[in-house]
This record gives C-alpha cells, sequence and structure tokens, in this order.
RNA sequence: GGUUUCUUGGCCGAGUGGCUAGGCAGAGGUCUGCAAAACCUUCUACGGCGGUUCGAAUCCGCCAGAAACCUCCA
C-alpha cells in the first residue's frame, strides 16, 4: 500500500487519489452479465479491466471483497411486449425453465472468464436470490417518501426527489431535457411524472418469473438489484462502483437516486467506468448484431475472423488500450497484439534462464518504478506494456553476450516481469503451463545434442533433417554461437 | 433534436503546453553452413482553418467527419 493509487471518477469527471474508507479493506461492486446469450467481447472488456483493478489492489497490498453480480431477472426486451424479460423470453422459445437458461450460460461464462485468466470474484450474487433484500429497499424508499404505489406497481418519485436531491449529475443530464424527449412507455399511465422509474411491476397472470409482494405478485424493476446487492455486502457505503459506460444512464444513475432515496446519501464513494469495444467505430452489442462471441474468437468461427485467437490474445488485446478508451476491433489489430504478446513471453523464458554476473553493464532505468507509476496513474495497461517491452531489450543484449547483470539486478528485472505480466497484466503463459514439460524438455535437449554433434562434424544433412522433423512437430529451433534455443511454437 | 466524447504515422494505440511512448508491418545491416531468432539502424504522425503563447498533437474558437448516451445493452 506504499503505492499513491489515481483513478478517474466518472462522478467528478476527474483524476483522484484513491483513498479507501476502511483499509486495508476495499469494497468493489461491477455489474455483471445479464446471462441470457453467450458472452462476446464487449463482455470482456469490464471483466479484464475491473480484473485488473482486482489484481493490482490486492497486489498493493489491499484486501479486496469483489462483488460483481449475475442478472437473472429483470431486464424487459422491449416496450412492447408488456413486460417479459429477455431471460424468461429465452426460456419460451427453447421450453426451458428460466433458471436453466440462466444456469446454462452462467456456466459458460465462467468457462469463457477463465479462459481469459480473470479471476472469480469473492462473491457473485445473483438479482433473482435477492428478491427480498429488493424488497426492503422499495420500502425504505416508500417510507423516506420518495416512491408510491400505483395499480399495484411502485414506482420511483423523481420529481419529489428533484427537489431534495440532484439527479442527473453522473450522466450529465437535465431534468427538463429528459421530460421533453420521454417517449411512451409502457405502464406510462400509472406513473405520477414521465421520468419515474419502475421499483417493482405487477406481473401480467402469464408473466414466468414473478414473486410476492406487499404491493403485488410481480418482479423487481431494472435497477433494483445492484443497490440491493452491492450494499447487503458491501455496506451503506462502499469504495469502487464499475460498469460499462453505457450503464451511466438510466441505470447507474438510479441506483444513486434508489440508495439516496433509501438511505439519505449515496453509497459509491469512486465511479468507475470502461469504455466500448467497436467493430467497424459502431459498437459491438447485442441490440446491433454486430457482436463476436467469445467462443469465436477462441474457435475461428466467425466470418469477420480471419484465424482462431488465444485468450491471451484477446486479454492482450484489450490491455494495449487504456481502459477508458473506445479500442476498435480488426484482425490487423488482433494478429499484432498476438505478436507482440508471444515476444514478450518469449523474453520472460529468456529472462528465467539468464545467468548473473559480477556486476551489470547496463542500467535497468526504474523499470520496475515507471511501471508503478503507470499502474498508478488510473491503470494505464498500455504504458506497462510499453515499459516492458522496452526491457526486452535489455534482456536480449545479455542473452547475447553483449550486457552482463548483477545478481541484485537481474532479479529485480525478474520480479518486474513476473509481478507486472503475470500478476498484475493477469497474462499466462499458455506454453509453460504443460505438465509434461519436463519430460519434453529432456527430449528435445537430448536431440539437439546430437544435432549440435552433426553440425561440428559438418554433417549438415543429419543436422537439418533433425531439425526439419522437430519444426514438423512444431518446435522451433534457434542456433546460437554456442549452442541452441527452441520453443514450442 | 439534446447531452457528452472523439479525430495521432501503412495498421493498432499511449501521450494534455517544450524532452516528440510502445507494438505490428516495411526497409537496410550484424550474426549464421543455411534458416530462424536476436540485436542495431531506419521510416517521425497528430482532421481543416484561425487564435493564445517565446513555444501546441496538447489551451481557445469556428468548420468538417465519426461515435456513445437519451430504450435493454459491458
Amino acid at each position: 500500500m506504499n503505492q499513491a493509487l489515481y483513478i478517474h471518477n466518472s462522478l467528478t469527471r476527474n483524476r483522484e487519489l484513491f483513498e479507501p474508507l476502511n483499509p486495508p479493506h476495499v469494497g468493489l461492486y461491477v455489474c455483471g452479465p445479464t446471462v441470457y446469450g453467450d458472452a462476446h467481447l464487449g463482455h470482456a472488456r469490464p471483466a479484464i479491466t475491473f480484473d485488473l483493478l482486482f489484481r493490482y489492489l490486492t497486489h498493493i497490498g489491499y484486501k479486496v471483497r469483489y462483488v460483481r453480480n449475475i442478472t437473472d431477472v429483470g431486464h424487459l426486451e422491449n416496450d412492447a411486449d408488456a413486460g417479459e424479460d429477455k431471460i424468461a423470453k429465452k426460456a419460451r422459445l427453447e421450453q426451458l425453465e428460466p433458471m436453466e437458461v440462466v444456469q446454462y450460460f452462467t456456466n459458460r461464462y465462467h468457462h469463457n472468464m477463465d479462459q481469459l485468466n480473470v479471476l472469480p470474484p469473492s462473491i457473485e450474487p445473483r438479482a433473482s436470490g435477492h428478491i427480498i433484500e429488493q424488497i426492503q429497499i422499495i420500502q425504505k424508499i416508500i417510507d423516506a417518501g420518495f416512491a408510491y404505489e400505483s395499480n399495484g406497481s411502485v414506482y420511483f418519485d423523481l420529481e419529489k426527489y428533484a427537489k431534495k436531491y440532484p439527479y442527473g449529475e453522473l450522466s450529465g443530464r437535465i431534468m427538463d431535457d429528459l421530460t421533453a424527449q420521454t417517449r411512451d412507455l409502457d405502464g406510462q399511465g400509472e406513473k405520477h411524472f414521465p421520468l419515474d422509474f419502475a421499483l417493482w411491476k405487477k406481473a401480467a397472470p402469464e408473466h414466468i418469473m414473478q414473486w410476492p409482494s406487499p404491493w403485488s405478485d410481480g418482479f423487481p424493476g431494472w435497477h433494483l438489484e445492484c443497490t440491493a446487492m452491492s450494499t447487503k455486502y458491501l455496506g451503506d457505503t462502499f469504495d469502487i462502483h464499475g460498469g460499462g459506460m453505457d450503464l451511466l444512464f438510466p441505470h447507474h444513475e438510479c441506483e444513486i437516486a434508489q440508495s439516496t432515496a433509501a438511505l439519505g446519501h449515496e453509497s459509491v464513494r469512486y465511479w468507475m467506468h470502461n469504455n466500448m469495444i467497436t467493430i467497424n467505430g459502431q459498437k459491438m452489442g447485442k441490440s446491433l448484431g454486430n457482436f463476436i462471441t467469445l467462443e469465436e474468437f477462441f474457435t475461428g468461427s466467425h466470418k469477420l475472423l480471419e484465424k482462431t485467437y488465444s485468450p491471451m490474445a484477446v486479454r492482450f488485446f484489450i490491455l494495449q488500450a487504456h481502459y477508458r478508451s473506445t479500442v476498435d476491433f480488426g484482425n490487423e489489430a488482433l494478429q499484432a497484439s498476438e505478436k507482440g504478446l508471444q515476444r514478450l513471453l518469449t523474453g520472460i523464458r529468456t529472462l528465467d534462464k539468464l545467468k548473473p554476473s559480477e556486476k551489470s553493464t547496463i542500467d535497468l532505468g526504474d523499470i520496475e518504478q515507471k511501471c508503478y507509476q503507470a499502474m498508478n496513474d488510473d491503470l494505464n495497461s498500455p504504458i506497462v506494456i510499453a515499459h516492458l517491452f522496452d526491457g526486452l531489450r535489455i534482456i536480449n543484449l545479455v542473452h547475447d553476450g553483449k550486457e552482463t547483470l548483477s545478481e541484485s539486478d537481474l532479479e529485480q528485472l525478474k520480479r518486474t516481469y513476473h509481478h507486472f505480466t503475470f500478476d498484475i497484466l493477469g497474462l499466462k503463459d499458455e506454453k509453460q503451463a504443460d505438465n509434461q514439460t519436463e519430460l519434453v524438455n529432456g527430449l528435445v535437449s537430448h536431440i539437439l545434442e546430437i544435432r549440435q554433434q552433426a553440425k561440428a562434424n559438418k554433417d549438415f544433412a543429419t543436422s537439418d533433417n533433425i531439425r526439419n522433423m522437430l519444426t514438423a512437430l512444431g518446435i522451433e529451433v534457434k542456433d546460437r554461437k554456442d549452442g541452441f534455443d527452441w520453443s514450442i511454437k
């Protein structure tokens, strides 16, 4: 915790020093997926962004409780279908229990996250498991006078709320503008004021997912689950709330209103939002139908993909852009990331084999400190990566025998690369993770020794033959002045 | 229409007033039986027009183009 971390707070639109409420504890809440379909590249962005934050906070010594929800109820498909939610619709179309749909896509989401080396959160609550808590919050808001019942549904009284508290600060909205543009939503007639949003909706009899409440058999409003689950597990006031920028309005704006109305104060101290991933300059999203699922990336089964991309290539691609910038998908860019990542990982394998010398002939140049500085500057992962690439030069020069490093410098370099590459950026060397590695290492080394002898005898036919056979097995041989290097392609 | 944001070299992408990241691709070289790898060198950009300043990719104005949000969305 000797690191002074600055993060961009979306609410104040400023870079602020991060100071947790109860150090060394940090409470972090991030809006998770609605599990009615496979995760696409867009879902990888917040998952990786906040995984980076989670990992970094942990690395610098905080004890983080990371809550990321699963939305399994309460998002309406559109205005016209009188309140059928996405999961219920999927269940009806597939002739499944809604919870079967939820479980199926939750499992697949977890698998994708695991592939991307995204650590599981500390708590992963489901909206459907917290109906009681949501009802309690509605009751609190009613008791505070900021909600009213109308025909079995409960609405947030925004007009009244806005007289006492500011509304629209997070998203920069002005009430009058919003009022002028409000569309004719379902149930508009039950509302006192066009902008009032639903806290509880009375369900039609055929609605599959419904629960009893003091007002009607129905289901909770769209924004309530996050308020209920974040405050339940992190307290009435907690440190960081994250999510995609597209959730700023209305989702997070309504969360602020709900918790302020229920508790008398805001719950969130720092708001953080990741930007979108675009495809041909347009946001990648379900509603636009231009998304590529993570599964498709990993198997190459999408017409826009020229080849398969490994989970780590996708992760590295995302980390090479700052989380608050949009990042545009493209085969060329992805392949550049893939190659760059391989170079970095190869460099680290080389680093791990380097032997220390009496003294250093080259200056490490504060690479460790520079990496921390970049992370402390609102998680600037592209800069961290740039520093890691810079250091590769030193590693390769030492490997080539052109420079030397002292034991302490070498240790510092190894520590820096392992901390930042693996622990913080969360990359992993997929080739190294094989448990047969030792056997393969031994075999290949022996074979290459034989080849060395052939070379020494100028028997290039044999040496080339051995190399060709190894190449055919996917093993790349690199001759050096004295000896050889090899790696699995 | 309103609000907000963006426009960087062949591609991706950092950078908020001077020291002009990084990756990929390209070019030349060193090394090498050959190859690969590695290393060295090189390619020097900030949409347009004005303004502020000793100095602007970075600040201000206008214009052009694009996007996000305003409806579920990561």
